[in-house]
RNA sequence: GGGCUCUUAGCUCAGCUGGAUAGAGCACCUCCCUUCUAAGGAGGCGGUCGAAGGUUCGAAUCCUUCAGGGCUCACCA
């Protein structure tokens, strides 16, 4: 008799049931199955788990139904778990013994971080690139995007036992970072962020703006000299005096290198703090400063190897029209690298940086999908084993009600004001509610965080990267249905049930009961597909299939926990088992906000 | 124009490798606070899954064409 009791650990029902089916059919059809199909019975149906019988029917002939209740039969024969069956058109639904969740059940409770997968030790390792900024303006909504979703797929690949390096690429040099530092030089009175209480990258950022309304002023007064529109965009003095501090930085100008180092540092903090906030963190990371030389002497390498071809002009290109994409060029004429040339350099520097590494995930918006196509196609064809495991994490546009958020406009949403407000909404939501009375300040002014973090952190996690996200400030973002704050609410409840169980219900821990009602055992179902989502979702780098799967579980404990009075069970030993299923609930919703970045509170 | 991508209820979104009558939340309508937190629960209303073909026992899901939106086709990053 198959039976799940000694191979528990290892295999779980679907599996056993898959091979007993296939079993089944050789005994009784002298047939070979190729794959079992099995999925959760519908509510409708009696039953938990459910045979789909139609595939069969290419390698048995005959009737799906009679075919059904032979393949029934020999499993509630065959299989100790399984203990009856009904069959409706081409699908066999199977009842589910209670002594198989029981025993699930126990199995789990003692478990600590169930559904976490150690990492192996000689598994490689997955570095995982995200946030990547620009050292001349603070942090908005976009960012949050790229790093909350950088995060939740890192911690989410820790969790399916692999190891993971968080990276960033900072783009620290370039003629942007040099107009706010001219702009500084001009109309900065030697401000710092000490001097003026603001946080380094505002006050960076805000030389950045000062540079363009100065820029645009120069080309507004050259124009009404008569200056064509063009001409004046080139030749505005500021513009130029811009150009000619990049020139002095490239070449190692004493000063304005000082200049830039305070000016960064004062930048890095800010992104720190606002790091800090959002809960994200970096294990190494990496500065264009550094790397926007590699690269050329691997284009010199590919030159040999004929991957790569150069152009009478001295330009170096790869064709990949053979692979229905376009000529790329991989360096200039004048010998200098292009960003294609410093990200080939850069993910092979990694490489050399962490040996370990065996593939890299790059959270990049998705205008830059064909950059990366392109730079995948180059590393396969340079030949390295890695550049099978590299993933773009592609993202959408983060829309705000009026279109786009243009810096220029002032319609961009800064990420710590956003913070902020989120906070203030859920303290305005919990005030009116009457939550949190007793509470000090402080503690509530926490609490208030973690909510509207909760709320955003979901509200953009929820959904497929792939898709645009319309983020509507006004209307902030709900605390009601599928949101964050709805399923730290059941946690912050579950809390509040763990607290008030007396001694006495807790003394009977390991009192046992034998029969489950449908709720429960919807419980353990749900509970038990945690593993499973988790490597679903390592697989497929998406965070909303642990943010939704966390919500369907909460709506089926909310379910449970309204229509099943916990406290007022049957017997001592029921209630004792509502508790025990609850704080297991709890648990689970813990790691899988743990995987999002997102934090439970006690109480709320 | 070429390439990539998106289109599911009034709105915001789920829907895993094709499977039973396409699911949630918001909004709207009914009920439920003497028991563990009502930021909750039970129910109702609401859909030719962008359109048309095709493959299949079976299509929101796969293929083709078309329409609409987005991104991208720099010796910028």
């Amino acid at each position: 008799m198959l039976s799940l009791q000694p191979k528990f650990e290892t295999m779980n029902l679907q599996d056993t049931i898959s091979v007993a089916v296939k079993e089944a059919v050789h005994t009784l059809y002298q047939a070979q199955l190729e794959a079992v199909e099995i999925q959760e019975t519908r509510k409708e149906f009696e039953g938990e788990l459910t045979v789909v019988v139609f595939p069969m029917l290419r390698v048995i002939k005959g009737n799906p139904v009679t075919i059904g209740e032979a393949i029934g039969g020999y499993l509630v024969d065959q299989v100790s778990e399984v203990v009856a069956f009904n069959v409706v058109k081409g699908f066999l639904n199977l009842v589910i013994a209670d002594s198989y969740y029981l025993q699930f059940f126990e199995n789990s409770k003692t478990q600590e971080n169930f559904g976490f997968v150690d990492p192996q030790a000689d598994a490689k390792a997955v570095m995982v690139e995200y946030s990547s900024p620009n050292t001349n303006k603070p942090l908005h909504l976009g960012h949050i995007r790229n790093n909350l979703l950088g995060y939740a797929v890192a911690e989410i690949i820790k969790a399916s036992g692999k190891k993971v390096y968080k990276t960033q690429i900072i783009n620290d040099r370039g003629i942007h970072i040099c107009k706010s530092m001219l702009a500084w030089q001009k109309f900065g009175n030697a401000a710092t962020p000490e001097t003026t209480g603001l946080k380094g990258d505002k006050l960076v950022g805000n030389y950045y703006v000062a540079f363009d309304k100065a820029y645009k002023e120069e080309i507004k007064a050259l124009q009404s000299k008569g200056v064509s529109e063009e001409e004046a965009k080139t030749t505005a003095p500021i513009l130029v005096e811009a150009q000619e501090m990049l020139r002095k930085w490239e070449s190692g100008d004493a000063e304005v290198v000082a200049l830039w180092k305070t000016m960064n540092q004062w930048v890095y903090d800010g992104f720190e703090t606002t790091y800090k906030k959002l809960g994200v963190d970096f294990d190494s990371y990496y500065y264009e400063s550094d790397t926007y030389l590699l690269g050329k002497d691997v284009v010199a390498d590919g030159l040999e190897k004929g991957v790569f071809y150069r152009k009478e002009d001295n330009s170096v290109w790869i064709d990949l029209t053979e692979e229905g994409l376009d000529e790329k060029i991989v360096l200039r004429s004048d010998g200098t690298a292009v960003y294609m040339t410093q990200d080939i350099g850069t993910a092979i520097q990694r490489v050399k940086d962490h040996a370990d590494v065996g593939g890299m995930i790059y959270t990049v918006g998705n205008e830059q999908d064909y950059h990366f196509q392109v730079l995948f196609l180059i590393l396969k064809k340079l030949g390295y084993d890695w550049a099978h495991n590299l993933y773009h994490l592609s993202y959408g546009m983060v829309d705000l009600p009026s279109g786009k958020m243009k810096s220029r406009e002032g319609t961009v949403v800064d990420a710590d004001d956003l913070i902020v407000d989120m906070a203030t909404t859920a303290e305005e939501l919990s005030e009116e509610l009457g939550k949190l009375d007793g509470y000090d300040e402080s503690q509530k002014k926490e609490i208030y965080k973690t909510i509207g973090l909760g709320a955003l952190k979901y509200y953009i996690l929820k959904v497929d990267p792939k898709k645009r996200i319309l983020f509507n400030p006004e209307e902030s973002v709900d605390f009601q249905g599928n949101t964050g704050p709805f399923i730290q609410y059941t946690y912050a409840r579950i809390q509040a049930i763990l607290r008030k169980a007396t001694l006495d219900q807790l003394s009977k821990e390991g009192a046992l009961i034998t029969v489950l009602d449908t709720k429960e055992k919807e419980l353990i179902q749900q509970l038990s597909a945690f593993p499973e989502v988790i490597q679903q979702a390592a697989k497929n780098h998406s965070p909303a299939l642990i943010a939704n799967y966390t919500y369907d579980l909460v709506k089926g404990y909310n379910s449970f926990f309204q229509n099943v009075s916990i406290y007022g069970a049957d017997t001592p030993e029921e209630c004792v088992f509502r508790i025990q299923l609850s704080r297991k609930v709890g648990e689970v919703i813990k790691s899988a906000f743990g995987l999002l970045g997102i934090a439970v509170p006690e109480r709320m």
